[in-house]
RNA sequence: GCCGAAGUGGCGGAAUUGGCAGACGCGCUGGAUUCAAAAUCCAGUUGGAGCAAUCCAGUGAGGGUUCGAGUCCCUCCUUCGGUACCA
């Protein structure tokens, strides 16, 4: 046996016994960590920056060059560094991925852990325009800050993946991704992406030029360029998706948004959006995100309908035309098209509405309407999308003074505009029919138009009368009246007939539509990735029109070195402003000016999750072998937040990377965890008045100016109260100076604004890391929203006191093992509670029910702390089972207990079910499902015996007395109910 | 308005998916230890009645299915998220 070092002895003195000569005197290597002080007391401040380090020297969290049997990817949301650091909801989903990770490294499986940063983005640029610093210096420090802040918590990530989106070798990549966009369309028949060189072109378009062929091709492309409405926002001094708009103002910052239009690069997401929707079926999501989805993609199936709009006298030859010719793809000028997802309908339908932007307006409107309409049209445009949605949107609009003729009757109707049908939607015109929708129906009841009731609701229709005489709105099904030869037929059987009808006679074709728009992808700011994209000029140095993308190897595009940041006013990009050497580009004897926009911030995330897999590859953005080992991801775990956008969005870049042969599965994700909000310590809060006398707050209601307002019509506002100064009562909450006075007791979002914000720095200074990583997991389901509580944090670390007390002595001066344990085996029922501890923790960490199992651990230890005997390798064990949730602490007592190496090393114990087994347990006796006694029986008697025993039980006799037992019901294992009279 | 999730002690939450409601933790009460406090340990802690054994009630409200319901079904209420004229 080697001798001990000196520093050593403290640890290796258990009891009387010498640890030097028995099983536990094992070697401690060299490469342990240097106890820095030997304290008693359980210290995390000293023992978790020392295991910190030694993870980091050992690479003890290196990710297997090549997975072996089982590979596991697990992988969190990765954040955007902020100015202010971690908030405590980000280590909940960073915590519950370390726990599955380290319980799957030490179940044999190969693990993928990486961590990044999403670190293009407007905070860093907003500071910038503040302060003149380079976004790039503010967002290295963040990225510092969160560095340090993430292995302070001691998450096993694999620090050599990390990567940043703004790392030019990244965003090199993100580039190329833009690229393999521009150069993709989409087959429709094929329903997949192809190389823009396999676009066949019509014979006309290449009969027509070169420059004909060009825009044809551009105009095919993944990536575009279109004139889109978009929605430009002044005070950032950008354009804003349609999803980074929220009530018409900023998503960021709560600025007004105006809609303008402007040449933008658009991406063709639409054209996946059938696959979008198809592949979230064999996703492992939960539901809820799957719906909302579907429900942003928003599938709907209908028809699409001509509407003759020329002289009603021409009807029946336009119509006889349409029968020998066929629906044409695109509508003719002398047809108004609509879409509608109840052409059963039709015969209802008894006026149209078009969008004020609708191209065929002009045609439409008739001269004496003209001025009206365009006054109309104007004021619409101006409207912003905050002046669309505000208020009640009472609905508006305007006659153009033409009529179309209704396919199905030949009947005139007049034709209006209204901003209450929306241009990028369906064909962007609609049919009208009130008696049918609910939209529809307000409008014609404001503007005195017929309504005419065409489906007949159920006899049990609540206002049925008013229903048949078009005095209420029906929008559901049933059978068809008015409609001509398709009454009594119910709406399936109408809708499918006249749409075949329709279809026959070329007036009309069965139509999908998607609310899904296309996705508009470039942004007027500075900090994000530039466009590898190069648009020629002429001599004069205006745009021919004509583009190329930048040549894969002259990646990345890098940003140019510019001296200010600030945004103009004007929707023009800051790249603009770059010097000509960057501006400019000649190749092959033409000048090319760069493209100024940059992307946005969802285009780094879109595929960070692909780059882990294979971050220092300077020659693809993925190794394809690599690529295929790793993929798909396993786990992958964020707030819900993300639900749609981000989740969307990179599914699509994935599908088209799939198409064009960069990776080899058609989802990135497979299984998808959202965890749920952390909201501030819960407080009592209640209203008082203006003399600040409280009012209860069931006397408190909304005043018309949107604050509050007690019954008699005093203002009041919200404030906190302290706890010591409320008592139950009832359901709720009173004041107990006056019980009368009902207060508030609710958590709210963490925000500076209300002062609640937990900051982990200070949590780990406290309670250490492990106490925070052991709270957020204990506090409650990972899914769950829950509020958080200092206290919480405290009962966890006194477990983790308790833990460290179970196996060391803390009454002495130096570090000496507890008395208690020992060398022998576990008695039966310390067995039975180790193997039942193996068993469910094993079981709750696979379910990630992360909550119960530490509460069995917790059983474990205040049942071994009773224990005078602690067998040592039922600690080893148990220290297992606990080392993913308390990594550091689990580290050091296994140290101490002698052990060599990292205890992430071990290999994940198994329960043994015969240990488990007991030789009778109680079960309960039931009268009518009351318990009225217990019996012991044996865990595998049969229903029979078990009634037997019951039967025999004096408890149950006494209680018989006088009734007649009308059956009995035994279930093994559980109990008896005797149904009794 | 529509969609989704959830309502269990003073609080956070458990409950082999139909089988002993309240595991575990916080808080609180009492006790031990201490000069004292902190820390620690022990006991108790859903409400009501009773000296007690025990009895009664009880999982947002009301109804139903069942030998048996926190769990399944119907109606309603509340809270939290998401969404906003998508024809």
């Amino acid at each position: 046996m080697p001798p001990f070092a000196t520093w050593l002895r403290p640890y290796l003195r258990l009891g009387d016994q010498s640890l030097e000569s028995g099983p536990l005197a094992t070697r401690f290597h060299t490469q342990h960590p240097p106890l820095l002080t030997i304290m008693p007391r359980y210290t995390p401040a000293d023992i978790e920056p020392r295991w910190q380090a030694y993870w980091e020297e050992n690479k003890t969290f290196a990710t297997p060059e090549t997975p072996g049997s089982k590979k596991r990817y697990v992988l969190d949301m990765f954040p955007y560094p902020s100015g202010d650091g971690l908030h405590v909801g980000h280590p909940e989903g960073y915590t519950a991925t370390d726990i599955v990770a380290r319980y799957a490294r030490m179940r044999g499986e190969s693990v993928l852990h990486p961590m990044g940063f999403d670190a293009f983005g407007l905070p860093a640029e907003e500071h910038a325009i503040k302060t003149g610093e380079h976004p790039r210096v503010q967002t290295q420090r963040n990225i510092d800050n969160f560095t340090r802040q993430l292995k302070m918590l001691g998450f096993s990530y694999d620090w050599d993946r990390v990567l940043a989106t703004t790392d030019e070798r990244y965003f090199r990549w993100t580039q190329f991704i833009f690229l393999v966009l521009f150069d993709t369309w989409f087959d429709p028949q094929q329903q997949r992406g192809r190389p823009i060189a396999e676009l066949p072109i019509p014979d006309q378009i290449r009969a027509a030029g070169e420059a004909a062929v060009d825009d044809y091709i551009n105009s095919r492309r993944l990536a575009y360029l279109d004139d889109a409405l978009v929605n430009w926002c002044p005070n950032l001094g950008t354009v804003l998706a349609n999803e980074e708009v929220v009530d018409g103002k900023s998503d960021v910052g709560s600025h007004p948004v105006k809609r303008i239009p402007l040449r933008q690069w658009m991406l063709r997401i639409t054209d996946y959006a059938e696959r979008l929707l198809s592949g979230l079926d064999d996703l492992d999501w939960p539901t809820g995100i799957k719906k909302l989805q579907s429900d942003w993609i928003g599938r709907s199936t209908g028809a699409e309908v001509d509407f003759f709009v020329g002289e009603a006298a021409k009807f029946e030859a336009w119509k006889s035309a349409r029968g020998k010719s066929g629906f044409p793809a695109k509508a003719s000028d002398d047809a108004l098209r609509v879409y509608t997802t109840r052409p059963d309908t039709l015969y209802g339908a008894t006026y149209m509405v078009v969008s004020p932007e609708h191209p065929m307006l002009d045609q439409l409107t008739a001269a004496d309407q003209s001025a009206e309409v365009k006054a109309y049209c104007e004021k619409a445009s101006f409207k912003s999308d905050r002046e669309r949605t505000e208020g009640d949107r009472e609905k508006s609009g305007v006659f153009t003074g033409s009529y179309a003729i209704n396919p199905v009757n030949g009947k005139p109707i007049p034709i209006w505009v209204a901003d209450y049908v929306l241009a990028g939607y369906g064909t962007g015109a609609i049919m009208a029919v009130p008696a049918h929708d609910e939209r529809d129906f307000e409008f014609a009841v404001q503007y005195e138009l017929p309504i005419i009731p065409v489906v007949q609701p159920p006899a049990d229709a609540e206002n049925r009368d008013d229903i048949l005489a078009g005095k209420a709105c029906f929008a559901a099904v049933g059978n068809a009246i008015n409609s001509g030869p398709m009454d009594g037929k119910d709406t399936a059987e109408v809708k499918q007939q006249i749409t075949a009808q329709l279809d026959a006679e070329g007036l009309g074709n069965s139509a999908v539509n998607y609310k899904l728009r296309d996705w508009l992808f470039s942004r007027q700011r500075f900090w994000g990735e530039p466009f590898p994209i190069l648009h020629e000029i002429d001599q004069a140095g205006n745009a021919t029109g004509r583009m190329r993308g930048v040549d894969p190897s002259e990646l990345p595009v890098r940003l140019p070195e510019l001296e200010d940041f600030k945004p103009h006013g004007r929707p023009e990009p800051p790249l603009a402003k770059a010097g000509d050497e960057w501006l400019y580009v000649t190749i092959d004897g033409k000048r090319y000016r760069r493209e100024t926009n940059t992307m946005p911030q969802w285009a780094g995330s879109c595929w960070y999750y692909l780059r882990y897999i294979d971050p220092h590859n300077d020659s693809a953005l993925i190794d394809p072998e690599k690529e295929a080992q790793w993929m798909p991801v396993d786990l992958y775990v964020g707030g819900a937040e993300h639900a749609v956008l981000h989740l969307l969005y990179s599914r699509f870049w994935h599908k088209v990377l799939y198409d064009r042969g960069h990776v080899s599965t058609p989802e990135p994700f497979g299984r998808l965890i959202n965890q749920g909000m952390i909201l501030g310590e819960v407080e009592f809060t209640g209203y008082f008045d203006e003399n600040d006398q409280p009012v209860s707050t069931k006397d408190v209601k909304k005043s018309a100016g949107g604050g509050r307002e007690s019954k008699d019509g005093r203002k009041v506002t919200l404030k906190s109260i302290a706890d010591d100064q409320v008592e139950k009562q009832g359901e709720g909450f009173v004041l107990k100076s006056d019980s009368s006075i009902k207060v508030e007791s609710r958590a709210n979002k963490m925000s500076k604004s209300r002062g609640n914000v937990v900051n982990p720095d200070v949590v780990v200074d406290e309670y250490g890391a492990d106490a925070l990583r052991l709270y957020e997991m204990f506090m409650g389901p990972l899914e769950a929203t829950k509020p958080w509580s200092m206290a919480g944090v405290g009962g966890v670390r006194s477990f983790l006191d308790r833990v460290w007390r179970m196996i060391v002595d803390d009454q002495q001066d130096e570090l000496v093992l507890q008395s208690a344990l020992s060398q022998g085996d576990c008695d039966d029922e310390q067995n039975r509670m180790l193997h039942a501890t193996i068993k469910k923790v094993t079981e709750d960490t696979d379910a990630m029910s992360f909550n119960t199992a530490i509460a069995r651990m917790m059983e474990f230890t205040n049942f071994f702390t009773r224990s005078q005997q602690r067998p040592i390798e039922a600690m080893k064990t148990f220290l297992i089972l606990l080392s993913p949730y308390a990594p550091h602490l689990c580290e050091e007592l296994w140290k101490i207990l002698g052990q060599d190496g990292s205890i992430a090393h071990q290999s994940w114990p198994q329960w043994d079910e015969a240990a488990l087994v007991q030789s009778s347990i109680e079960v309960p006796v039931q009268f009518n499902g009351k318990v009225k006694s217990k019996i012991q029986v044996s865990p595998d008697a049969k229903p029979d015996e078990m009634i037997q025993a019951a039967l025999e039980d004096a408890k149950v006799q006494s209680l018989l007395e006088g009734k007649n037992i009308v059956k009995k019901i035994a279930v093994p294992g559980r109990l008896v109910n005797l149904v009794v009279k």
